[in-house]
DNA sequence: TAATCATTTCGTCATTTGGCGAAATATAGA
DNA sequence: TCTATATTTCGCCAAATGACGAAATGATTA
């Protein structure tokens, strides 16, 4: 039960939904993620935490940045099942689809950034 | 968006999704789950009205008394995807077992105060 | 070593949430 | 009609939550 309501409490907010959505695609570093979701660095790195406290993702450090991912082989079923839900009932959401695309132009700016050595 | 944030608020709090566990054998009236989960009847009913308003279970009024239900057919995939969630995970977690037999004992009472026509 | 940058931690604040009891509402029975 | 009972609504309070900025931390670069 602890681990039920912890799922579901990390689920109960909009930005940390959209970060699982996000992260579909595959790993982002914080800065991206903030920059998609157009809040205070310290308030995305506290979501995240969130999230990855409940198993839903998970984060991995390399050079300056700290990277987060959905998990490929989640832990328990709890968080298997509760992802595969989220991404059935709002693969298509327009607020996913839009998050999509402005991610598409976050990721072509950083390339560019990229050859400064710099994440974001 | 806004329907899925709306379910999985309701499942962030442990009486709610007890409720939910509790209604799987059938319906009951909101002073058997009043009963249950030893709570004031007015904050019960603020539960029930925030599992209802997600959709996650439907009440019909009967004489006196208010009974829940979860519903048999699902408004939406959502829904029916978030219920089955619920008690594939919880299924045989402690506190489920607890009340399920707490809740024996309630409708054993129950049977009996019912020759008085009353509810509990 | 010093400066820079990404991230996290901490303190604060406004809002939301979950709890209660009192009062209102609705229905059944005397 | 009057009373009793079941439920909901309302107002209040304490605790939790989500937001921010400032400061601390960790790692890279100059």
């Amino acid at each position: 039960m602890r681990e039920f309501i912890g799922i579901t409490k990390a689920l109960a907010d909009e930005s940390r939904v959209r970060v699982l959505l996000a992260l579909r695609p595959g790993e982002l570093c914080v800065c991206q993620i903030t920059e998609l979701l157009a809040l205070a660095p310290s308030t995305v790195s506290k979501h995240l935490s969130i999230l990855e406290q409940a198993g839903l993702v998970l984060s991995r450090k390399a050079e300056r940045w700290v990277y987060y991912r959905l998990p490929e082989k989640p832990a328990t079923a709890v968080v298997r099942e509760a992802l595969a839900w989220v991404q059935r009932s709002l693969d298509t959401a327009p607020q996913a689809v839009r998050d999509a695309r402005e991610l598409q132009k976050i990721l072509k700016q950083d390339a560019k950034k990229i050859s400064r050595r710099q994440c974001c």
